[in-house]
DNA sequence: CCAATAGTGTCTGTAAGACAATATGGG
DNA sequence: CCCATATTGTCTTACAGACACTATTGG
């Protein structure tokens, strides 16, 4: 209170005088153990479903369970977002731009959430949002023996994420997600739901030249619902720099019908005034 | 890989034959030290401005400067959440309801975040929004020799915010905020501004009962732009359950002027379609 | 020609922007 | 009455929902 007193107009800065002799002595001794990880929920469609790269773990807790790909932070030579671009890479063996197609999502602390708790190590982890289109079959890599996409209706996600709340495990019938790996992938699809609405997120989820109906086709999966076709046209091409047309090219559709305009992704990143679901998340009630 | 090769099909949980046993014998002995915190974005209006809750440190490091409220999650005990209401308590005086009023906003890990990182210490953090009406005015409590409101448009927040990231230190005139806080501070208040869009959040800013001129001042102050009156009031009394009526009371206003009809907070959570902004977050280009 | 898909036109209801007009209080 | 604020009314424009209609390909 009295060394530095007069601090609070002079700004910041961790370099005082009498804290760098503070810091010289200081030593982290009595810090229980917490571990840092990173999941990631990579999502892809593949035939009209909505899909997430799963792993089976190759180590324990939970070996030879499926769970999202994810890892340790580097202590002291990383942050997450680091930490989950490199398991990207050693996951799915793609290089990944951070910041247009990695989304932190939230993160989860519960001390249950890892038995590992049971031997006082508390884990926790930040959990991200990756999108994907034309991702090829996935490598099995380090720590994990199997790595394949799911679709995540496949994965009874609501029942599960219940049965985790509530007792910390779940029996169901469907593939069981190590940890609460069920709760972070539910997160994630509502996370991708919504950010439908008012970016132009959707146009990463396909290929390049896309056509209007394959954009849309995406809105339908994720949604679970289908945005009138004529309306959808009209919005998408009406928002500058959300597609761009792309030259006339060789497309073989599987049967007839008029072969489609083509584009490629714009570089607008917002949708002003967003596309609306009909029932989004929050609700009015 | 061989001893529960049939687990794909079975449902999760870390309760194995062959994982109890694993988990007996494990020692997470080798870990370097994490250590896990929470910070609070504690937002309010005062006399017409965004007020943040800010408390001078009272212990290392940045000893006597300004940083947000928060404090270390205990190990083993408790959630980030749970420490969250719990700080929040110990600096306010005042419980919480968690759901409804925090938030948790993002988690900030790089490296050079914090000076102890200079001794071994990795110290992240999970930060978190909260909004208060009528909050009284803060005590120094725990670990804090003052705590008082500051105005966020006088923080110099984005100055402060790009010096962070670009040197890991700030300079200028305003307050210097501890750590990357400033960051923080600048995510909170994005929050905050495009919630108050799609969510009924702009009541809880309030006291109640409250005319609507009072609730578009609060847009008014949070968004830096007054939405237009007579449009205003018809978007929020449209939207079921946003205000309900309050019985008329006695309130003098400090002019003249006809008295406001006073309304309270409804049940109504989301907005929808929402109310926008002239110019939001992501921008079309 | 038919089937199938792409793309256009148009009507309609809803709601926002703008702003004038009216209501209700205190000097 | 004058002022200040609240509240209502209304005209206009933008845009989404719905759906009929036209266009272009393959068989």
């Amino acid at each position: 209170v009295t060394a530095s007193g007069g601090r609070t107009g002079r700004g910041g800065g961790a370099g005082g005088d009498e804290e760098a002799g503070w810091l010289a002595g200081y030593r982290p001794a009595d810090f229980p153990p917490f571990a840092l990880t990173v999941d990631l929920a990579i999502l892809t469609i593949r035939s009209r479903s909505l899909c997430v790269l799963l792993i089976r773990r190759g180590e324990h807790p939970y070996r030879a369970g499926w769970a999202l790909p994810g890892g340790h932070v580097r202590h002291g030579a990383e942050s997450a977002e680091q930490a989950a671009v490199r398991e990207l890479r050693e996951e799915t063996g793609l290089t990944w731009a951070v910041d247009t197609d990695l989304d932190q999502l939230r993160t989860y602390t519960d001390p249950r959430r890892d038995p590992r708790m049971a031997a006082g190590l508390q884990v926790i982890t930040v959990a991200f949002v990756a999108l994907a289109a034309d991702l090829p079959d996935p490598v099995a890599a380090t720590d994990a023996d199997a790595a394949r996409w799911w679709p995540v209706d496949d994965l009874d996600l609501d029942r599960q994420a219940t049965a985790w709340a509530d007792q910390g495990r779940y029996d169901g019938t469907a593939p069981g997600l190590a940890f609460d790996h069920a709760v972070i992938l539910r997160d994630a699809r509502e996370r991708v739901r919504a950010k439908l609405e008012y970016t132009t997120l959707a146009t990463r989820f396909v290929p390049e030249p896309f056509s209007i109906s394959d954009l849309r086709r995406v809105y339908t999966t994720v949604w679970g619902q289908e945005p009138e076709p004529a309306n959808f046209r009209r919005k998408v091409l009406s928002v500058p720099g959300f597609v761009v047309p792309a030259p006339a090219a060789h497309r073989a559709p599987g049967g007839g019908g008029r072969p489609p305009a083509l584009y490629r992704r714009g570089s607008a990143t917002g949708v002003h005034p967003p596309l609306l679901r009909e029932t989004p998340g929050g609700g009015t009630g």
